[in-house]
Formats: C-alpha cells, structure tokens, sequence
DNA sequence: CCTAATCTGCACTTTTTAGTCAAGATTACT
DNA sequence: AGTAATCTTGACTAAAAAGTGCAGATTAGG
C-alpha cells in the first residue's frame, strides 16, 4: 500500500502546471528540470495525466503543458485513480481467489470488508481534495486537511 | 496505491491461522491449498508473518503455524506495516526530491501534507482493527467498520 | 522553406516485486 | 535409528513497474 511513482510524480507534476495558472504553459524540460527526473520520464507522466483529460498539450515552438479544466473542478480522487488504480477494486477478489471457506470470491469474508473500508477512508480524503486545495503553502493544506467533515482523527497532524 | 501481493495473502494467511484457534496449527501445504497459491509462496509469506512476530511455527511432524499472541492483541496496522510498508514515509520526500520550489524535501509542500492526510486515514481504520475483528463473518465486519468513531462517511458501506 | 523548440508514440532496458526451487534442519512416531 | 512430515534458507526465474531512447509529427518565426 504504497505510493507508486505515477502518483507521486504524477500529482507533482500537475500541481506544477496548475501554479503556471490560466494560459501559463509548462514544458517538459522545465518539469524535468524541477521535479528531478529525466525529460523523458517526465514525458510519460505528462502523457497519462493527458489521456486522463486533466492536462492539454500545444505542441511545437511556445508549446507545452496547461491545465484542461479549472483546477477547482479536477478531484484529486480522480487523479489518483488514473495514476495508479485504487486500493480495493472488487476484480481483486475475483483474480486472487483462494478454495476454502474464506477469501473465495466468497459473499462472507471479513477481509474484503477491512479493504472496503480502508478505501473508503481514503476516498473521504481525497475526492473532497481539488487541485486548487493543493495550490497552496503546506501550512494552508493543513488547515484545509483538519477541515474536512468527518475526519476526525486527523487533528493529529501538525 | 494498491494493495501488494504480500499484504492481501500475508493478511488472509494470518487470519486462516486466527481461524484455527489458541493451539490448533496451520501447515504450509494447508493454507497453499486455501489460498490457491504455491506451497513455497506461501512459506515465503508465513516467514515474514512470523519475522514480524505475528506468527509462531512449529516444525517437525505434527509442526505448522499458530498465532504467537493472541488474536486480540494483533493490530491489523502493524501487520500491514510488516506486509508492505506505509503510504506516507517522510524518507520518501528526500528520496524523490525535485529541485524547484515545492516537493523539494520543502518545509512548505501542500502534495506531502496530503499524503500525510491520507496515511492518518488510513491508520483510523487499520489501528482500531485488531485480528479477532476479522475473525468473523462480513456482516460483522461491516458492523463493527460502521462502528468506528470518527470515521464517518463509512456509513456508506452495505 | 528551413530551423529550432516542442509534444507523441512505441520499443527498449533496468529495477523491483512476485513467485519457484532445491537442499537442509527439526520433530513425532515406530 | 529410520522415516515421513514439517518448517527454513538462500538463490534462482518470471512478471510488472520504473525509467530511457529515438524517430516522427507539429508549430512559431525568420
Ligand atoms: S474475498 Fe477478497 S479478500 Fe476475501
Ligand atoms: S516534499 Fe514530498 S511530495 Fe512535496
């Protein structure tokens, strides 16, 4: 249940072009050269946040990257599950099959329930998150985090 | 963001052998056959179950796997820690530091202050759920993740 | 039309994770 | 002691994810 570097690098570099704001482009050396990966990598990212319709390239001389939409209209929910899928999808189940009683695509089983669980915890956060919430300072982020209607418990950050 | 191999059979190895109870033991050929994997993965499995102190085996004839606690005092959290690691580890953001101003192992990142609010999420459910939880069927379980203070929006759950 | 700056697509290599194999060590039973 | 059932370990192979390379297409500007 980690991070994969699609996310990682993907978000990053989507808040990177969000800052560039309306009409301000970015490029691929300039990501490259700010998130600290290689021109060509940086690329590949680019191109699954494009085909998940949250970025627009203009291609040739003066091109680069811009956001598709407002950045308060791109869930950060979706982002994340077309960077690198979701926790608990219910085909998991099915492909991961065992034979006994428990974890057989069962209709019973109290694990699936726990990931059930968990990924709607995660949901909470994040389809409540928009680009625009990550556009600003990490302390603003903070207080927009303890904000959030039922998250109780993560008063704990500091 | 997805769960690894390791953490779904790691944790549905645990709970078949929560399932045989204080004393009953769980050989490897048992739980290959449960879990409709090989044999030696599975004993690659147990191995870091027991390295992390969940389980205990005996070997010999008549050896297998028993629970080296009891079920109650096993935190699901802890499991998957030993399984596959955190969402959030703060070594993460010097490790695949950028250059420019944000993500730069930053005093100021909003992206990192919400993985942190990810992670917490996520420890609300997986901290309060203990291995006896999951000794029961999803009806419980679903029961007993509703019940979960603070973590409203859960509700959603059927 | 030419050039330089840019994105695009696909195939490739490297690294990590998943999964296998085989030889060895331990125990219960006779 | 001998045998069969069991776990243990480390090295091996396979698959997936991460990361690279390159030839091509597009655009602005001269
Ligand atoms: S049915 Fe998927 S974990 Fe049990
Ligand atoms: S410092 Fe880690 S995501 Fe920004």
């Amino acid at each position: 249940m980690k991070l994969s570097a699609n996310e990682e690098y993907g978000l990053r570099c989507l808040v990177r072009i969000g800052y560039a704001g309306e009409g301000g482009n970015v490029t691929i050396p300039e990501m490259s050269q700010a998130e600290g990966v290689s021109p060509a990598y940086a690329a590949k990212i680019l191109r699954v946040l494009r085909k998940g319709g949250f970025v627009k390239a203009a291609r040739g001389k003066d091109g680069g990257y811009t956001l598709a939409r407002p950045a308060e209209s791109i869930v950060i929910g979706d982002v994340m599950d077309v960077l690198g899928g979701r926790i608990f999808e219910s085909s998991f189940c099915d492909s991961h099959a065992g034979q006994a009683a428990i974890c057989t695509r069962s209709v019973d089983c109290s694990v699936r329930s726990l990931w059930r669980a968990v990924q709607v915890s995660v949901d909470q956060v994040l389809s409540k998150a928009t680009l625009r919430d990550l556009l600003q300072n990490e302390e603003d982020m903070n207080t927009w985090v303890r904000a959030i209607p039922g998250a109780k418990g993560l008063h704990s950050i500091q």
